[in-house]
Formats: C-alpha cells, structure tokens, sequence
DNA sequence: TTTCAAACATGATAATAGTCATGTTTTATG
DNA sequence: CATAAAACATGACTATTATCATGTTTGAAA
C-alpha cells in the first residue's frame, strides 16, 4: 500500500562481468528500449531514468493529471482505466514488464492524462522527464522506431478490442480474455494452465466492457462447461481448445 | 469508380511566388508531416511519393494484404474497416486530408494489414515506399516525432471509442458520433450544420457497433425530437447542444 | 482462529439491442 | 425521365445484458 517516490539514485551497479562499459543492469535486460540503444545513449538514458515503486490502491497517475514523465513498466502489471462520473470503470490495457506509457500522452504539449494507471499488485515503475524523453527521441533515431512500433502495435491492439466490444457477445470477449492471458501470462500446470496474477471477475468485467454480475454468470457456465476453474488468486484454464472456439464462434 | 496507380511523376510545380526552392505545392500546404520537414528531407520525401486515385467500391488496401507503403491521405475521405468472416463490419476510423496511415502496420516486419482502407467518394491519396518511409524515419528526427504524436492522438481516440462502446448506451455513441462529425466536418447552414460528407444510417451503425436497423430507429428517435433531419446525402444536425446533452447523459 | 469485507453466486425482472419480415422513399444511372 | 437498386422505415418477436436483491463462500488481517 506504500506510495513512495523512491528515486533510485543511480542504477544499480550490478553489472556483470562483460566487458562493454555500456553492459545494461541483469534486471533492464529485458526491456527492449533500452536494449535497442548502444554505447552513449543508452548511458544517457541510464542517467535519466529514475525508479518508482508502487502497491495496492495506489495511483501511478489519475485520470486529468498533467502528464509530466515517460514511463516503463520494470516489473509487475499496471492496468490503464478509463472511467466516467458515476463510477464505472473499462481496463483498456494490462502492461507488462518492458511495456512502454506515456510515449503517446506525453507528446501532445500540455494535455493531461486520459486515463488513469493502477498497480496490480506490487510494481516498480522506471521513468523519465518528459524533456528527456523528447531529447532521447531527437537524438536516437533508433528509439523513435522502437516508440513508433510500440505506439502502432498498441493501437493495432486497440483497433481489435474495438471490433470485439462492436462485434462480439460477452461470451465470446470474455472467452478471448483467457485465452489471450493464458496464452500470454500463463504457467504450465497439471491440470491446465494458470494465471499468474490474480485477476477477480470484476476485473474481468471492466476488461471486455460488461457488468460484474455478467461476468460471474459467464465464468459460472464456462465452470460448469469444464472450460476453466478456480477463482481470483488461483485461476485455472482447463480448456484452451475449447475457449478458442467460444470465442470465434460465428 | 476507376481504380489508378497513377505515379505522378513528379510533384507538379505549382510553386507559388515564395522564393525558397523548398516551398510546398500549394495542393500539399495542409498536410502536417510535409510542413514540419525542411530543406533537403523536405525535397527527398517529395521525390518519393507518389499519388494514386481511388473511387466508390474501391479498396486501397484489404485485411490481409502485404504491408507495402506508407500513406497519407491528400484529398477525401477513407475509412478504415474490419469485418467478420461473416460479412459484418465495423469501421474504426474516418481519415480526412492530411492523416497519415500505415505508419504503424508497415512498422511490422513482414506483417499484413489487420484491416481494409476504402475510399468514401473520390480520394486521393499520396504513398511511399516502405524502404524509403523508414529512412524517412531515420533520417529526420522531426518526422519521426510528427509520426509519435499522429500515433498516439489514434491510440488515445481508439481508446476513447473503446471506453463508448463498453459504457454508453447506442443511442449516446450515435449522438457523440453526430457532434464529433458536425464539429470537425460541418459547415454552417439556415437550420443547423450540415454535413459534408455523404453518410448513411448503414455507415453510422458501423461506426457505433449497431446493426443498421438499429441506427435507422435512433435517427427516427432523433428527427422526431428535432434534434437532426434528412438522410445520407443532406444531414442537417438542428439541435447540437440536445445531442451533446444526450451523448453524455448519466 | 475469528471475523469482516471482498468476492462469488443466482434469481427475478427490466432495459436494450438484434433479427426477420415487409413496405415505402430516395437516389443513381442508363 | 424511367427504373432498378439503395436507403430508409417500422412492426413483431427474440436474444442478450443490465439492474436490483439476496445469500453464500473465500480470504486477508486482527
């Protein structure tokens, strides 16, 4: 639950014993921003990237904010919520470690934060201001690509989540879901594979744009069908197959 | 209905009177990308577009297609559309003069496009080269950075239209849809704003994920209560605020 | 281990939108 | 201007999903 802004000073010094002076910190390797980047710009960016750290209930920005920081997930799962007055909330996007946000937002001077970003859990959350950011792009074309190819596959994502929500049932949404997290987050397990991060029905719910209750009444019957089992902390597919084909049902 | 690769061989020398020897086709003066460009780059990127004419029934590329250029829309309109194995369809965006397209499919090494651009009336369009859009790329830090923010204004609208569609009801996704074209497309008339654009209520359902007949229904609702009037070819917007009250109400 | 809040479950009912059918009006085109 | 094809319109019925209500189970923290 703790909201800190923990500027880590420095990254950490936990090179390995390679050579190269540019060798990235064990725990950025797998963020392909800045493996992209050689010898001193991806230094440079090293030097501007501060790490944040958040929990449960926080807010990593809201909804209305200025935006002011580029930001990479470093580990954990941040969720982008959009909502409107009365309280209703749609997920548009799970990030995951290496994902980038803000590279859109950040561009267009002066706006301020279209939806708002929450921690699942435990994050750490690597950032930089947004007059680095903007330098970093100037002066590597190679990291403008990479922010172009995030940015085209985010709206690509966000153009076939549009014609599911237009085009589709919520059963058919709802089996997509799963079998998009099982594919994509999920471990190996005797009797199917498991989600890694808890995810209860109302979060479901706000991630293929449905009630609560729909929800329930959706994973009720997928239960009974022996499609899936288990609830939030221990979610379980049995039937890949089987989701794959509800959700592409003509 | 003519469907041309039409190379023009070289931008045709409208130059006005300005005496620097980079100034714009005055045909070209709306288009963002090719302002912010100067000098050397400017003339390099003119040198590889090349234009091509589209009409009624035309497909300037179809879902599944090989990524192949780089576009950007020079006159008319093109509207971008995914659609089922089964024949229904959902139009995910409207592109006017100026918008670019592309830049993020062709980003995808290899990939096809996930949906199909055609042509609303006549357009034409200006292309280039996945090769030579790249080095475009490359090679102008300010093209680059014009491609993020076009980019990431897609992405936040996509997301928008994902929070509509998962939140509002058809009849509040049809009048927000009715002011956004009035405010951005229309031009002034005696009783209303009318619409420049031909678009039928089959359109507008596409554009809102409803079946047409559905869209026919709330258009009946809405001429009743002297909110809009006519049909495809003469739309007449009467009552603007009573549809933004509507497109917005708890 | 108790305990309380969150998460899950399900029924009854209402609202919303889809489907199919049929008919009228408008518009493009020869 | 004739005429066929779109586009628009509306009724009857069905399917889907939301809403409200109530109760059970689960899980995290004292």
């Amino acid at each position: 639950m703790a909201s800190e802004h923990d500027p880590l000073s420095k990254p950490p010094k936990t090179s390995r014993n390679k050579p190269s002076r540019t060798t990235l910190p064990h725990e950025l390797a797998g963020i392909p921003l800045l493996n992209i980047l050689s010898g001193a710009a991806r230094q440079r960016m090293l030097q501007e990237l501060t790490e944040a750290h958040y929990g449960k209930g926080d807010f990593i920005f809201r909804e209305g904010d200025p935006t002011e920081y580029f930001h990479i997930v470093k580990a954990g799962t941040v969720k982008c919520v959009k909502s409107t007055p009365d309280g209703k909330e749609c997920t548009l996007k799970m990030l995951m470690p290496g994902d980038l946000f803000c590279c859109d937002a950040a561009a267009f001077d002066g706006a301020s934060h279209p939806g708002s970003a929450q921690p699942m859990g435990d994050v750490s959350i690597l950032r930089m201001s947004k007059k680095a950011y903007f330098e970093m792009l100037r002066q590597s074309p190679d990291a403008a690509l990479e922010v172009i190819k995030f940015l085209g596959n985010r709206l690509n994502e966000a153009q076939e989540k549009t014609k599911d929500l237009a085009l589709d049932r919520a059963d058919q949404r709802l089996a997509s879901l799963l079998v998009d997290l099982a594919t994509r987050n999920g471990i190996k397990d005797p009797n199917g594979i498991r989600l890694t991060m808890r995810l209860t029905r109302q979060d479901m719910a706000n991630m293929v744009g449905v009630t609560t209750e729909t929800a329930i009444r959706i994973m009720s019957r997928f239960k009974r069908d022996r499609l899936v089992s288990g609830t939030a902390n221990r979610l379980l597919i049995r039937d890949l197959p089987g989701l794959k084909i509800l959700a592409s049902a003509s």
